[in-house]
DNA sequence: CTGTTAGCGCGTTCAG
DNA sequence: CTGAACGCGCTAACAG
C-alpha cells in the first residue's frame, strides 16, 4: 500500500517553479483529474471519437477550456497520428512566383485543416538539403517542393520518398516513382512569346538570363530557340547572354548589363526576350539609359507577369502562367496522397501559359492596369 | 517466464508490410540491436552525452549511419529537450522587406544550429492567429514576429509569452513585459524624406497611402506631419489619401489611384511622399500617364528601397531601413532568450533609417544603379 | 564505462 | 459507455 497520495509528477530537479513565469501547460492528466474522470474518458470527450455522455463531455471541455488545454500534437504524432502539417520548400521569399504560389497552396491547405510550414533553401543545395531533411525529421505529413531542379536535389528527393513521404513538385518535372509533379509550359510560353516578336517583323532577337551550370536545360531557352527556328530565323549564339548573379535565376541587374552587351554588338537586336521579369526591367531601364525608343527601336518582353508588369514604363509584354492553381493543384494533390484517397500511379500535370501583350513590344497595344 | 522471445513489437494490425514501399525509419533500438549493445548506451554514444568507449562509439555509429538512422526530434522533445527549431511568423512573402528580413535571420539562426520554419499571415488576423499556435502546437523553441501590430494580434502574442516561449518581435513595438523587440525608426526615416522634399522648395507634398482603421498608429504618416509642421507648413486633410486595397500596406494601384486622386485637386501637390516604394512605383506610373515630368513638376518619393527602386524611370527617391541586420539581432536575441544566456529585462532596439536620394526628387542626383 | 528503470503525453486495445 | 494497461522513441537518474 502506497503510503503517499499518487499526484502529479515534476521534472525531480525542480520542485518549485517561478510560480507564474512559466506555467507548464495543461495534459490530459491535469484535464481529467480536474474533470472527475479517466485520462482516456477526457480524451473520447475532447476528440469526438469513440463514446462518451453528453454530461461528461460538456464537463471535459469546460475544464479543458479553463485550463487553456491543447492536445500535445507531438505526443499524438509519436503514436502513429498525423500531425496535420505540411512542408513547403521554396526556392526563396522574393519573388512574387512564391507568393502566389504559396497563396494557392495555403487556399487549399488551410481549409482541409492543414498546417503548412515554409521553408527557403535560396538557391542553395545545402540549404535545400537541410531544409527537407528538418522537416521530414519534424514529421511532416507530407511536402512540396518548388525548388529549381539540380541532380542533388533529385537525389534528396528520391532519398524522402524512400521514408514514405508523400511528396508533389512543383515546376519541377522530376523522374522519380512515386513523385507526383505539376507545372506550367514554359517552353511553349516561351514559344508564343518569341513567335509574337517574330510576327511584329522582327529578325534579330536577343535572350537575356541564360544560365550555365549543370542544371536542367532550361526551357524557356529552348523554346525560344524553336520559335526562331521554325521561323527559319536562326540561333545566334552571342545574341543570348547569361544571368551573373544566382545560376537558375535572373534579376534587375543581369537585365540592366545582359542589354548592355547586346546593343554594343555590331548588328544588335532589335527585339529582347528575358528569361523573367525582374530581367526584362533591367533591360528596361538600360534601354532608357541609351535613349532607345521602346517598342519602336527596342522590344522588350519578359516572363512571369509579376504585379509591377503593368506599371513600367511601358508596360510590361510578358507570359502568365497560372501560379496559385498550379498551388492549388499541387496541395490537393498531396492531400489525395497523404489520405490515401488518390493511390495510383503518380500524375504529372502541365499546365498551359498566356501571353500578355502590352506597349514594350506593341505599340499598339492598349493600355490598361487591369489584370485580367 | 515468457515463452516467446521478445522481438521488435509491430503495431498489430499490419504485421506484414509491402516491403520495399514503405521503409520504418530505423529506431535506436534498431541501432542498439544490431551493434549489440543496450539503447541508452547507443543513445549516448550518437549524441555524445555520457561515456563510451571509442570502440563502442564507432560500432554504434557505422551501424548508425547502415541504417540511415536518424533521432526522432518529436520523441526528444517529449523529454523535455528543445527542438532546435524556431518559428518565424512573416506578413507575408511578396514584399521584398520579409525576402531580406529572412535573410537575415537565417543568417544568424543556422549557424547556431537551429531551423527556421516560416507561416505568413496574409495580413489577416485569423490566419496570424492560427499560426502562432500552430507553432506552439508544434513546439518549437521560439518565436519571430514580423506582422503588424494589432490589438488582437497583441492579445494573441501575449497568451504565448505566458506559455513561456521566447517571443522577439519585429519592427512591432509592443507592450508586453517578457518580449524584446527591435524595429527601425521609420517615424524618423518619414521625417527626414518630406525635409528633404522642403529643402527642394515644396511647399505643398502630399502622402499616399494612409490606412485607416483600428491599427496602431502609422509611424511613417505622423514622420510626415511632423516634418510639415516643423517647417511651417501646414498638414492639409486632402492631401493624404488612403490605400484601398489592404490596410496596414499599399500597393502599385494604390499608388497609382493615390496620385490620381490628388492630380484632381485643385491645388495639386507638387511633390508626393509614398508610405512604400509599391505605391511610389504606381504613383510614378500616373505621373507618366499625366504627362508630368519628374521631378519638376511632380517629385516622387518611396520608402524601404526595394531592389526595383534602381530601375524605375526614374530611379527613386526613397528611404533604407537596415532590414537584414534587424533580422540578425532578432535572431541573437531570441537564441539569447531560448539558451538563457541573455536573462532579464526586455530589451527594446530601434535602429536609424537612411534616406536615398535619386532622380524621382532631385534632377541633379547622380543615377547609378550600385547599391551603396 | 555500461545496463536498468521509469516516464514524457497520448491513444489503441481489451475488459468491465 | 467507462476504466486499466501498455507502448510510441527517447533520455535522466540511478545502479552496477
Amino acid at each position: 500500500m502506497k503510503p503517499v497520495k499518487r499526484t502529479r509528477k515534476y521534472p525531480s530537479k525542480k520542485t518549485t517553479q517561478p510560480a507564474e513565469t512559466k506555467q507548464r501547460p495543461a495534459t490530459l492528466v491535469d484535464v481529467a483529474r480536474l474533470a472527475g474522470v479517466v485520462p482516456m474518458t477526457a480524451s473520447r470527450a475532447i476528440n469526438g471519437s469513440g463514446y462518451a455522455s453528453e454530461e461528461v463531455r460538456e464537463r471535459v471541455l469546460k475544464v479543458a477550456r479553463q485550463l487553456h488545454y491543447r492536445p500535445n500534437v507531438l505526443a499524438r504524432q509519436l503514436k502513429g497520428q498525423r500531425l496535420n502539417a505540411v512542408g513547403i520548400l521554396l526556392p526563396d521569399i522574393a519573388n512574387p512566383f512564391s507568393s502566389e504560389l504559396l497563396r494557392g497552396i495555403k487556399e487549399v491547405l488551410v481549409k482541409a485543416g492543414y498546417t503548412a510550414f515554409v521553408a527557403t533553401a535560396d538557391r542553395s543545395i545545402d540549404q535545400e538539403r537541410s531544409a527537407l531533411q528538418a522537416f521530414v525529421d519534424h514529421r511532416i505529413d507530407g511536402l512540396l517542393v518548388a525548388t529549381r531542379g539540380t541532380q542533388l536535389g533529385d537525389e534528396a528527393l528520391r532519398e524522402i520518398t524512400r521514408r514514405g513521404v508523400p511528396l508533389v513538385t512543383i515546376g519541377r518535372p522530376v523522374k522519380i516513382p512515386a513523385v507526383d509533379w505539376i507545372t506550367a509550359d514554359h517552353w511553349r510560353g516561351a514559344y508564343d512569346v518569341v513567335s509574337h516578336l517574330i510576327q511584329l517583323g522582327h529578325k534579330r532577337i536577343g535572350f537575356i538570363g541564360l544560365s550555365e551550370g549543370p542544371d536542367r536545360s532550361p526551357r524557356r531557352y529552348e523554346g525560344y530557340c524553336a520559335a526562331l527556328r521554325d521561323a527559319g530565323l536562326g540561333v545566334v549564339a552571342e545574341y543570348a547572354v547569361g544571368s551573373v548573379v544566382a545560376p537558375a535565376f535572373a534579376t534587375e541587374q543581369d537585365g540592366y548589363e545582359g542589354m548592355m552587351t547586346l546593343a554594343k554588338l555590331k548588328r544588335p537586336p532589335t527585339a529582347v526576350f528575358a528569361r523573367n521579369d525582374f530581367a526584362a526591367i533591367g533591360a528596361l531601364r538600360a534601354a532608357h539609359t541609351l535613349g532607345l525608343k521602346i517598342p519602336q527601336q527596342m522590344a522588350i518582353a519578359g516572363f512571369d507577369d509579376i504585379p509591377v508588369a503593368t506599371y513600367t514604363v511601358p508596360p510590361l509584354t510578358t507570359v502568365r502562367q497560372p501560379i496559385a492553381e498550379q498551388g492549388r493543384e499541387a496541395a490537393k494533390l498531396l492531400i489525395g496522397r497523404i489520405e490515401k484517397t488518390q493511390p495510383g500511379k503518380a500524375k504529372h500535370i502541365c499546365m498551359d501559359c498566356r501571353l500578355i501583350v502590352r506597349e514594350s513590344t506593341d505599340p499598339k497595344a492598349v493600355h490598361t492596369h487591369e489584370r485580367v
